[in-house]
DNA sequence: CGGTATCCCTGCTGATACTG
DNA sequence: CAGTATCAGCAGGGATACCG
């Protein structure tokens, strides 16, 4: 475990803001710790999200290699998206983040 | 600790980022965690931020209580940042997030 | 020094309609 | 089912100039 001690680092954080910090990110993140699920279950569990903004959170999400998609060549089509390691990793994180909020927001 | 595990929490996720997800956010509440720092010294510090965004964001993390404001009369003025309790809570879980970030992306 | 005020502009976002 | 395409609107952000 380093310890953030130098200038340059703090850069990273926009880096990183823009892969997690989006508006729908976490949300989506959080909902994969419970399993795979497919776009459309997604869509429906996502509170208020539109199709649109969905599929632009996934690409960026596999982009990165912090979700997987893989595509099932079935009539209809079915698409599933779980957490890669990567994302698997965050779970610790986005869970403190939250207990923060709820402990020290109002 | 609380785990997070129904569906109305994830609305959390938005309020949070609203509050540290913004561009200059972490960098700002990250130079906090050695101390005490002057404006003059945050826009110095914080790279790439200018008066306008320094002052929006300062405002949004004491309206937030992360951070308090201190004025000194004095002339020149001087205006101390310094986290609050909240803030300082922040530092093991953006720590968290900076290493997960700098282990799992290129 | 520690901010305000103003202008402008890019780009994110949402709604809606359509497709393989 | 799992997306793409298009368009309009508005909030976020930067540059600059000014103020107590």
């Amino acid at each position: 475990m380093k310890k953030i001690n130098n200038f340059e680092e703090q850069c990273a954080f926009q880096e990183i803001l823009k892969i997690i910090g989006g508006k729908w990110s976490m949300s989506i993140i959080f909902i994969l710790f419970s399993g795979k699920k497919r776009f459309s279950e997604l869509e429906r569990t996502v509170p208020h999200i539109n199709t649109r903004m969905l599929v632009k959170e996934l690409k960026n999400l596999v982009a990165h290699k912090i979700i997987n998609r893989e595509v099932f060549a079935t009539v209809p089509p079915t698409v599933e998206y779980t957490l890669t390691d990567k994302g698997q990793n965050l779970e610790p994180i986005i869970n403190d983040l939250y207990n923060w909020g709820v402990t020290n927001l109002d």
